[in-house]
DNA sequence: GTCTATAAAAGGATAGAC
DNA sequence: GTCTATCCTTTTATAGAC
């Protein structure tokens, strides 16, 4: 099944593709699609225009395929958090503390902005990136919200909305504000003190009563 | 302080003013600030390109104006809801009502996505935006809630924390879901089930214990 | 104040040499 | 496969007539 190549020298195609990709995520990320101009992408890649067009064919592909992956690597990284202990309290917490760095760090929040904003264009990409990340996420969570209420630890008549329900607590107001560019002070210093108050308020609807 | 007009002629600047931004203002919130084009609004309005100059000096100040004018609409129709009544769960259930049927709104959506998209290129704008939506609701409902929570009808430590986790449950992946442009089936059909199991999970969380 | 016509620049994409 | 050089379209913005 193995390729043979012909010689050990680095394959100079793939190497330029990673160049390209690299510059072309920047550039969409932080602009968006219409702002980021394929000239831009190229210098910043350090390549010519011809050679983007010859491994992407067009602007749009370009950009599918960086949207494509940075949904992929979301994932990855939400998968790296499946540690469901016993201690359910120290779950909720590990669990949001994960997914409150994700969903607050640049790059995600510059996703975001982006696939919305291209949403209404680019639907097969608002959908990958609905399934990669926010479906996937809850649908986990779901999953072991379910098994605590089995074992009693909770009462939770519908666990793919209460997980739907913890995450929209947690990611929230700050959330928005973080993507809408709003520092408020005390927001970043604070963050603890909200996943705090999430899980708190969480819990007291849905812990059984007595 | 009536200024005297030569004639009751209607004044035609003001005409082709509003013809502008009736155009802009569709083509803004449907493509973005990027991908609509002045030359496209200027079809769109009837007029020609010197007149949109003439009177917005540039694109920017043009999407300016439309997204302030956008905002402000926003918060008037916000505004129309305040019939805090003594029932608390029909001023719960009103309160959501109007809050979901606004957000959901397409007008509405469209300007979530272009305001965060653009956000990191205006700030000024995306400011605006939530002063006069996320911001000022949370603000109304959280004095609503601390006076139910003083006559007892409420037990909420935090009342603006607790007013932003009322939108946030209501908007939830609902809303995430439109702005991406997924029709889940039933979502549209079940959103009083939505608004429903949302006040009642916040009663859950807030409602006084015995 | 508003129009026709056009300038000036930038964008996406390609032909042809190597 | 990759580059240099270039084409064509579209874009924002303006000059000058009425």
């Amino acid at each position: 099944m193995m390729k043979a190549q012909k010689k050990q020298k680095l394959p100079q195609r793939e190497v330029k593709r990673k160049a390209i990709l690299t510059a072309a995520k920047e550039l969409f990320l932080h602009d968006g699609f219409g702002a980021a101009s394929m000239d831009a992408i190229t210098q910043k890649a350090g390549v010519s225009k011809p050679t983007v067009y010859n491994h992407f064919g067009n602007k749009e592909s370009l950009f599918g395929a960086i949207i494509k992956d940075q949904c992929h690597d979301l994932l990855a990284s939400l998968k790296e958090s499946e540690a469901p202990s016993n201690d359910l309290e120290l779950t909720l917490r590990k669990t949001a503390e994960h997914f409150q760095g994700l969903i607050m760090s640049e790059p995600i929040l510059a996703l975001y902005r982006v696939v919305m904003a291209e949403a209404p264009r680019f639907p097969e990409l608002a959908h990958v990136f609905y399934e990669n990340g926010p479906g996937q996420t809850t649908e986990n969570f779901a999953n072991y919200l379910s098994e605590q209420s089995k074992h009693g630890k909770l009462d939770i008549p519908d666990p793919t909305r209460a997980a739907e329900q913890f995450f929209s607590l947690l990611s929230g107001h700050v959330h928005m504000r973080a993507l809408l560019g709003i520092k408020s002070p005390g927001d970043s210093s604070k963050l603890e003190d909200h996943i705090a108050n999430t899980i708190e308020t969480f819990l007291r609807a849905y812990r059984p009563r007595r």
